[in-house]
This record gives C-alpha cells, sequence and structure tokens, in this order.
DNA sequence: TCTGGGGTCCTTAGGCAG
DNA sequence: TCTGCTGCCTAAGGACCC
C-alpha cells in the first residue's frame, strides 16, 4: 500500500433521468421524475428541475405527484440503464488504465495514484464521457474513498472537487454527520442523541464515551470517519453474494395460495438469474414483510449447491409454510446466498481428506 | 398519501469441534 | 471427565448504500 493514494469517485449525474433525457431531447429542462407507477411505487431518480421542488430519490412517487404535479413522471427502464452503464465505463477503461471499482450502475472509484498527471487525465476523461454518451459526471479526488466520495457529491451537478483529508474536515465541518458515507439516519440520530450534530463535533468527540454507546468497533470507526480517516482500498474484482427478486404487493396479501404463487415465480427468477451467471446457492432464505413493516426472514443452508427451480421452490414453500403467517403480507422475497461458481468441484471429499 | 428492489456488511446468539 | 477458550458455521435482524 503506497503511503500516499490518489483516488478519484466518479458520480453520474441524476443518471437514470439523464439516460431519459438523452432519449426524449424535448423534455431537456422539465422537471423529470422516473418512478414506478404502482400505489407503493417509489421515486428513483428525479431531475435537477423536479429536485427544486423537493422532489428528491426514495420519495413516494405519490409524494413527488403532489410536490411537483407538472413533473413528467417515466417508468424505469434499467435494461436501458444497464447499456447506458456498460458504455460509460468501458470508456472509462478504455482510457484510463488504472484500477477500477464500480459501486453500482452510475458510480466507480478509480485508484489513479500511479497516473503521472491524474488530474488533467480525469478532466479530460469527463469531457470525453460527456461527448461520447450524453452523460454528465461529477468528480472528487482525495487520498481516500471516503474523501473522494465525499467530494464528488459536494457541489453536484459537473463537479470536480480535490480535497485533502485536511481539506475535508474544514470544508464540512459544520455539515451534519449523516453526509458521511456510512452514517444514515438511525445512527444519525443515536449520535444526535449524545447531543452530536455536525461532523466537527463527532471529530471532537470523546472515543471513550462513543465506544460505551455503539461498542468497540463501531465507536472508533465513527471518529475516525469524521476525521475523514479511510484506507479501504479500490476492489477490482468482488464477487457476488447473494441474489434475490422480492415484491410488494400493491394490496397486502393475506391468502396463502396468492403467497405460494408469488413465491414460485420469485424462486425461479433467483434461479434464472443465478443461471445467466452461473452460479448456486447453498442458502434459501424467503423474507416478509408484514402490515406493520415488521420484517421476517427465514433461511436454510443445504449440503449442496443449487439453482434448480424445482428444489429451491419446494425449500421456500416449506420455509413459508413453517412460518405461521399471522398477518397481512405486504413484501415476499426470495434469496440465495453462499454461491458457488458451476465449475468448482463438489467439496464433499476434500473435508475428509484434509487435515484439520 | 406514507415508505421499491437490488445488494453488502455487521452484530448477536447458539451449536459444535478441537 | 469436566471446564474453559477459541474458531467456525448458521440463522436472524438491522443499518446502510444506490
Amino acid at each position: 500500500v503506497p503511503a500516499r493514494r490518489v483516488i478519484a469517485h466518479l458520480d453520474c449525474d441524476s443518471f437514470y433521468a439523464s439516460v431519459e433525457l438523452l432519449r426524449r431531447p424535448q423534455l431537456r429542462g422539465l422537471p423529470v421524475v422516473v418512478a414506478g407507477s404502482g400505489p407503493r411505487a417509489v421515486v428513483t431518480t428525479a431531475s435537477y428541475e423536479a429536485r427544486r421542488f423537493g422532489v428528491h430519490s426514495a420519495m413516494p412517487a405519490s409524494q413527488a405527484r403532489r410536490l411537483c404535479p407538472q413533473a413528467v413522471f417515466i417508468a424505469p427502464d434499467f435494461d436501458a440503464y444497464r447499456a447506458k452503464s456498460r458504455e460509460l465505463w468501458a470508456i472509462v477503461a478504455e482510457r484510463l488504465p488504472c484500477p477500477m471499482q464500480q459501486v453500482s450502475l452510475d458510480e466507480a472509484y478509480l485508484e489513479v495514484t500511479a497516473l503521472e498527471r491524474p488530474l488533467a487525465a480525469l478532466r479530460e476523461l469527463v469531457g470525453e464521457l460527456r461527448e461520447r454518451t450524453g452523460i454528465s459526471v461529477s468528480v472528487g479526488v482525495g487520498p481516500s474513498r471516503l474523501v473522494a466520495k465525499t467530494a464528488s457529491d459536494w457541489r453536484k451537478p459537473a463537479c470536480f472537487a480535490v480535497l485533502s483529508r485536511e481539506q475535508a474536515c474544514r470544508q464540512f465541518a459544520s455539515c451534519s454527520t449523516a453526509i458521511l458515507q456510512g452514517i444514515g439516519p438511525k445512527t444519525a440520530r443515536r449520535l444526535a442523541e449524545l447531543g452530536i450534530e455536525t461532523v466537527a463535533e463527532l471529530q471532537r468527540a470523546d472515543e471513550a464515551r462513543l465506544v460505551e454507546r455503539f461498542g468497540e468497533r463501531a465507536g472508533r470507526w465513527l471518529k475516525a470517519r469524521a476525521r475523514f480517516e479511510d484506507d479501504s482500498p479500490v476492489q477490482t474484482d468482488r464477487a457476488l453474494k447473494s441474489r434475490s427478486s422480492e415484491v410488494t404487493f400493491d394490496v397486502d396479501v393475506s391468502e396463502p395460495a396468492r403467497l405460494e404463487q408469488t413465491l414460485r415465480r420469485l424462486a425461479a427468477e433467483v434461479c434464472e438469474g443465478l443461471g445467466r451467471r452461473g452460479l448456486r446457492g447453498r442458502t434459501i432464505a424467503i423474507k416478509l414483510r408484514y402490515d406493520d413493516w415488521t420484517n421476517v426472514t427465514r433461511a436454510r443452508t443445504i449440503a449442496h449447491a443449487t439453482r434448480e427451480p424445482e428444489l429451491v421452490i419446494e425449500l421456500a414453500l416449506a420455509l413459508l409454510r413453517a412460518q405461521a403467517v399471522a398477518r397481512p403480507v405486504r413484501l415476499l422475497g426470495v434469496r440465495l446466498a453462499s454461491l458457488e461458481a458451476d465449475d468448482r468441484p463438489a467439496p464433499a471429499q476434500l473435508s475428509l481428506l484434509a487435515p484439520q
């Protein structure tokens, strides 16, 4: 690990909405909201015009409609977003010979430490991406993923922000602790209960007090976060850990037959997805969300990895039937984990032969 | 008028083996 | 033989991310 790293975070500006605008240029300048159409849909992405009305992602679509009735609502088309994403990151890989970790369709970290003039190369790359893909990208650069990530979010859209750790500490001192990646609403609220609202307050916080409240590991980690201390590496090849399918019903469901029918479909979808990737799983899990938003998961691990729909359906149904469904069900899901690649030999004999 | 779907990682707890 | 310690695995729940 080099003593000093240079890491860039590239973040596409309102990516899904931007892809839709490329297909429908006549909508440019209008508020655009990408969201499902059902009664329980949420906003996936809002264009910056729509954000001015207070619309943001993860907001119920019904609420977005009230805030901005004149917005153009578009149903998400993930095939299109995946295609555009592949195109864009292929250009990045082609132009910059450096380790890249794609973290979602629209975001990636680049380890640009070894490049000769990283900032110039990144600026050139952003221009080329805009020209060739029509997508605007925000860039943050810093000594860690955390600084780079925070910087890229700082003056979105179309920003290019370079910060040292110390500059980040000063720049975001008065911000809420929730701007730090990894600190979500729950943790921010628990910190606030300790009188810690801002990044600066967390920087100065008594570590013993944090450890007492959050545990050894998390306590130290929170303080390090506020000081923008982060040595996590840019990981280029991360294996898929699980695959799942879930559905929220438009109206809560109580009939067992309907739940079982849905479970069969979800299990088959998961198996198909694993088949496309040449994977099988040993752990079969189901997930239930009741009308009161309590979640229940039940899982079973079997001896040999599978993606046989018949077997997965049978095991998922057994888990569902063993769980007394007491309330109306809002969401049902199926997940396969403990994934193994197809070509991997069965390890049954190995455990007998290997010492220890 | 409430709150999607796809994931990852962490924590806790219990069983089990050395 | 009993007990403690440790490591590993599985299960369940929860926080967080885009």
